[in-house]
RNA sequence: GAGAGCGUAGCUCAGCUGGUAGAGCAACUGACUUUUAAUCAGUAGGUCAUGGGUUCGAGCCCCAUCGCUCUCACCA
């Protein structure tokens, strides 16, 4: 294959005796990028396999592996080539293996990917290995691979070059493959409680069914500006009203035009739901049940660490009205207070800085966020919302300003948000109306009345309770990820200028 | 959008009050035939993010720009 000569001409410079491998490849053996290889068996199961076949022994089975370089001892003769699911160690020696093979182990560097064929056997020092008989050159790797020890701990590279991040650092590995079960756990969960998961439009040309700045774009044939998507609650809805289904979800990516940080990307994983006939109560059973569930599917337990904290996903969570929650903190009791200038004053009194204009519950929300909000370590309901911040959920019953509404905390985030859902067209539109003006006076001109959304719910919604769950923070709490961009495969970043 | 910090070899990182640019891994040349973070000897590899400035002299000090991280704001 190579002589000294040859190999005597190689740079020293890594990715350029990559190329002249590659090069002197090509002439030797032809294809070096072959389309067609077949394993008898993955690692993983090789493992499980032959995990009772005792050190020394050798087999006389014949498998085909492959996998990429990971490591290579004794100039080759000891190599650990890993796949997604595990890794193996080939042996390649003069007693076992032909000439024409060994000649191949010149060729390869950490990083290729190779096929192996050969014998299973468990060496004296207990690694189980192929005694390789055949090695195919699968992908010659043009570049180096990250640091062994250490893998690529640079965040940008991580996030910019994901491949590398995955290829050198076995956590991020598993914590994705733990984000994919997740993800199926969740539609699983929710396909065995009768929901049935339909799609809804990702381009909106009216949108809403949430309060946040969304991207912008143009579809030309229709002459018309659309929008991503904030929320799909509106459509889930109109779904709800078709008879469809009585039980209706969604999983996919909602859009928002807001700051990033370690709790937001501009886009991010949503499951949303709606359920005729139960209540905001019956959503709290089900948000509970669902934790429950998947907190055993990853953890194989209810309690589980999350950085330096123990967090317990066992049902019940803690279910707190938001003015109780703010009483306990503050002292404040909000349900004695009567009008906005009252609420103003007290929030003053008690050192908050509150703008001229707000409301009763605009004050309440306000010091629920700066006060209680990060006291929310265990997951928890905080039920009760005002209405004015609260446009889809109905009155609580003798409590006006309230509404059937819990958002459920955990590690101080906001993971789900839910209500009993407001069917009364009327009502409906009289808060919608008031939204948009709140948004028009705010400067914001592209905010329109829902008129289709207002038309399906004039047809009639049955009651029902609706739900949205933040799937990247629950994630991140599932795997202890310490900022969304480690569960995102693909985090949204600036150009690179060069 | 505001504030704080960071950017040195392919990767992980040292580099003191300003005085010749360093290590480990990876690579290359050899030795070594049962290793597993293989070992041993040697070699090569740098516009110290970029552009200005101060200084006899700048990786280090100053200014600007770019990128990243964290905190805050908007928000989930």
């Amino acid at each position: 294959m190579t002589d000294k000569t040859e190999t005597a001409t190689l740079s020293s410079d890594a990715t350029e005796v990559r190329a002249q491998k590659l090069k002197l490849l090509r002439e030797k053996i032809g294809d070096v990028y072959p389309a067609h290889f077949h394993r008898t068996i993955t690692n993983a199961e090789l493992a499980e396999k032959y995990k009772d076949l005792e050190s020394d022994i050798e087999t006389t089975d014949v498998v085909t592996v492959a996998g990429r370089v990971y490591s290579s001892r004794n100039s080759g003769m000891f190599m650990d080539i890993h796949d997604a699911g595990g890794k193996i160690q080939i042996f390649s020696h003069k007693d076992v293996t032909p000439e024409a093979a060994r000649e191949m182990l010149a060729m390869i560097d950490i990083g290729d990917i190779i096929g192996v064929t050969g014998t299973v056997r468990r060496t004296k020092r207990g690694e189980l290995s192929i005694n390789a008989q055949e090695i195919t050159m699968l992908t010659k790797s043009l570049l180096p691979m990250p640091e062994k020890w250490n893998g690529i701990a640079d965040v940008e590279i991580r996030y910019r070059k994901r491949h590398l991040d995955i290829l050198s650092n076995e956590e991020s590995k598993l914590r994705f493959q733990q984000r994919s079960k997740i993800l199926s756990g969740i539609r699983r969960f929710m396909e065995d409680d009768g929901f049935m998961e339909v799609e809804t439009p990702m381009l909106h040309s009216v949108y809403g069914g949430a309060t946040a700045e969304p991207f912008k774009t143009h579809h030309n044939t229709l002459k018309l500006d659309m929008y991503l998507r904030i929320a799909p609650e509106l459509f889930l809805k109109r779904t709800l009203v078709s008879g469809l289904t009585d039980k209706v979800f969604e999983i996919n990516r909602n859009f928002r035009n807001e700051g990033v940080s370690t709790r937001h990307n501009p886009e991010f994983t949503m499951m949303e739901c709606y359920w005729a006939y139960a209540d905001y109560e019956d959503i709290m059973d089900l948000v509970e049940r669902l934790f429950e569930k998947l907190a055993l599917q990853v953890h194989g337990t209810t309690e589980f660490p999350f950085g330096d904290k123990q967090l317990s996903f066992k049902g019940p969570f803690k279910r707190v009205p938001m003015p109780d929650a703010v009483k306990e903190v503050t002292g404040i009791d909000f349900l004695a207070i009567k009008t906005d200038e009252e609420a103003r004053a007290a929030a003053k009194a008690a050192g908050f800085e509150v703008e001229k204009d707000w409301t009763w519950g605009e004050c309440l929300a306000f010091i629920f966020e700066e006060k209680v909000e990060g006291t929310l370590i265990q997951p928890s309901h905080v039920t009760h919302f005002p209405k004015d911040i609260s446009p889809f959920a109905k009155e609580v019953p003798g409590e006006p300003r309230l509404v059937e509404r819990f958002e459920t905390y955990c590690n101080a985030w906001e993971l789900g948000n839910a209500f009993s859902e407001l069917n009364d067209p009327e009502e409906q539109r009289r808060r919608m109306v008031e939204q948009l003006e709140q948004a028009h006076a705010r400067g914001e001109k592209d905010k329109q009345l829902d008129d289709e959304f207002l038309d399906a719910i004039d047809q009639g919604m049955p009651p029902a309770g609706g739900l949205g769950i933040g799937v990247d923070r629950l994630t991140m709490l599932l795997t202890n990820a310490p900022s969304i961009r480690d569960v995102i495969l693909f985090p949204a970043r600036k150009a690179k200028a060069d």
